[in-house]
DNA sequence: CTGCTTGCAAATAGTTTGCACGTTC
DNA sequence: GAACGTGCAAACTATTTGCAAGCAG
């Protein structure tokens, strides 16, 4: 069984948590991608879809999904949240002017959890928030680019 | 001239912006400490001393300061963001469990950024979203604690 | 006096919640 | 059929905005 969306059905279930219509349909949607979507985003498809299914339907189910460590969420600028499926752990940077979005994996931090362990006795953990910066393109150029590296 | 609160009014005025007493107030209010807080923990404060300031001007002296560069704001965790006086550019390091604040010099973080740089023309730039871990209190206890190191 | 500032009320964005009904196991 | 999940409407939190009146330079 390699198809995906049956495989974190089952996954749910292994965890006692019913399988629901709105539950699969949010799946679905993850796994469509793009990776980063906000509940706004994610609850605009879903009820292409299934109509009936309220936003307030897609919060709660993302919290679930969430809670059984299926999917994650970040905050990538000011006030909305992305929603991602829990791959490996990885952090966003996100650059400050055009919005776009890149991960990277989480050992590029190992070096400064290392530092702030042994200085401050703290120990990094969440990639809850992004890390803003300045992506390549808009580094080097002063005209507006809208690229989205967000995959 | 060393009172803190006359040379930010000094400032304003050379960067051509009217002092006024909700700008007075909102300055004062930071510079007493702690040094982050809340919009809403500052309009308690300065509306304690002059009823009549309401929280939206707290808003926007909030806004106009950040936009002289005499202060600055951070999102430490979900929706609120405090402020904090422009001084040196620090990270904040924010605890999953008990919500401490620990600042901390750019300077931890110069060898990450160079790595971010070479392998993604990525470059750090804001402290505008906390880093999330684990402090050393929480790591090593299973009590909950509620000490918060916030200045 | 002229325009930047402010008070207030109302709007907004994003998310959460109470409650009665519907669905899954 | 019991327990959990959902639709809807309404509440909430943090922040922003329009407008008429107020104050700094």
């Amino acid at each position: 069984m390699d198809n995906p969306l049956e495989n974190q059905i089952q996954e749910l279930k292994r965890k006692g948590v019913k399988a629901t219509v709105a539950r699969r349909a949010v799946l679905e949607v993850l796994l469509e991608g793009p990776s980063h979507q906000s509940a706004d985003d994610i609850a605009t498809k879903v009820s292409s879809r299934y109509p009936e299914i309220h936003l307030s339907t897609v919060y709660r189910t993302l919290e679930t999904l969430e809670g059984i460590g299926a999917i994650d969420h970040v905050h990538l600028g000011h006030g909305r949240a992305v929603y991602h499926l829990g791959d490996e752990p990885h952090q966003h940077l996100v650059c400050d002017r055009c919005g776009s979005v890149t991960e990277v994996p989480n050992e590029i931090f190992s070096p400064l959890n290392e530092t702030l362990s042994k200085r401050y006795g703290f120990h990094l953990r969440r990639n809850h928030f992004a890390v803003l910066g300045r992506c390549s393109s808009c580094e080097n150029s002063t005209s507006q680019t809208s690229v989205r590296t967000y995959g």
